[in-house]
DNA sequence: CAGTGGTCTAGACCACTGC
DNA sequence: CAGTGGTCTAGACCACTGA
């Protein structure tokens, strides 16, 4: 046997959903029908399954079937702030949403609490592991669909006593409300990674299996120190983020 | 039953993990004896140890065990061109890296060939769906790991006849070519994502299962039209993209 | 060689869905 | 209700590793 059964099935599978016998949102046999065509168990034709599910290619729903994967339509956010002035920014929305048609996005939950930087959170905020931090977690939705979850860590010699450690949300967004105490950004580091979900992002984003998360930590500075580190989360398969440099041709803007 | 079994038995893995009690590179018990443990079959315990390793959290060996995972530490990136002038660019070597202590990435293969643009690829380059282009395909190690796939496409009008299109490197970068082919870019778009990998991506990189890929689609434009796109891909947990925008403090700068 | 994970079977019962 | 996937068992044999 060259390749593992459970292989040859999903390969047989995977080559049906390429060609497009099998459609997005089609069902695929069911397990019992499969198992009989491939002279297989049910346990071996799950193996097969498995492997198509952790690749985001299909999603199985109890009672219902196993259906082939319907492609998301990424909405796109912009790193940079060139397109959007800050003024024009919406209150603590997170990196600016330029497509498609960006509906604001909305806010549903925002938890704050105090705690001690951790030494990767004291390292980019330029204090000591243990200095107490001030927390900010925020969920957002654009329409009903699960957009971004936001977690924003301040220092507490800055945060501490103001509105940031009050719940609720900061009229003008934070780095105005940092810049009327005298912080005012004057620029930010991006750092980009991606990683498989954890299980509140999971459960948040009603993610299926095989669908990792982009995070972006920013963190932004005074001109003499660091005043905020926050991190953006997003589903892999809904967001791109945009960064653009120079000059671009009129004609291709705002593709 | 509140959760299934081998939720639980993951969930107690999990938690041994997480407090340290099995450290990075420590073997778990053998299958069998987590069975015995938490009196379950082996399928069961087979399918807790499925989960953890689709979060990337162990990595099992045929004859030698599982494995809790070693966190990668990722390479650093630049998005921008502001701290590596062109000029010092390393020739078609991608996005620069800047830490650890940039040594130079290796290619070791490179593919030229000449194929149709599909719709996506048209849309990104100015020109319609079946028109012809050059692609070139190339690997990157640093040192002896794997580190990014590069997959560039340029319209056949601007690169069909010219070094471009035959195998080999080019001399100072393929965006320093076009500029003397009277192309300079002007400016470039990247649009960030994340997905599970394919196939190919998957033997390249020597990928778990359970490690996600970091694509940058970079298309560049001279003063007037889109003169090549380039993919670059990377591994999830090997790669950091660094953005910065505005002024950094000179004590937090490079960090 | 003994011990590990990899593959596979043939069943069982449960939980959920739509009719 | 019948049909779907979800969970679980108790075995079997294979492929690989290190001693």
């Amino acid at each position: 046997m060259a390749q593992p059964k459970y292989h040859q099935i999903a390969e047989h599978l995977r080559a049906q959903i390429g060609s497009g016998a099998l459609a997005p949102g089609q069902r695929l046999p069911s397990e019992p029908d499969l198992a009989a065509q491939h002279d297989a168990s049910r346990n071996t034709v799950r193996l097969a399954i498995a492997l198509l599910t952790n690749q985001g290619l299909v999603e199985s729903r109890q009672g219902l079937g196993t259906f082939v994967h319907e492609p998301a339509k990424p909405f796109t956010a912009l790193l940079s702030r060139v397109k959007t002035p800050p003024d024009e920014q919406h209150a603590s929305a997170g990196l600016p949403v330029i497509s498609p048609a960006a509906d604001e996005s909305e806010m549903v939950r925002l938890v704050v609490e105090t705690g001690l930087a951790d030494q990767d959170i004291a390292d980019k905020l330029g204090i000591r592991t243990g200095d107490p931090i001030v927390i900010r977690h925020s969920q957002y939705y654009i329409g009903d669909v699960p957009w971004q979850l936001i977690n924003s860590y301040y220092p507490s010699d800055l945060a501490g006593g103001t509105a940031l450690q009050q719940a609720g949300s900061i009229e003008g967004g934070s780095i105005r409300m940092l810049a009327e105490l005298g912080h005012p950004q004057q620029g930010f580091v991006d750092e980009i990674g991606s990683r498989m979900p954890d299980g509140r992002e999971f459960a948040f984003f009603h993610l299926p299996t095989g669908t990792p998360v982009v995070v972006v930590n920013r963190t932004s500075y005074s001109a003499d120190r660091p005043i905020r580190l926050t991190s953006y989360v997003y589903r892999g398969d809904r967001v791109r983020l945009l960064h653009v440099e120079g000059t671009i041709p009129a004609a291709y803007r705002e593709v």
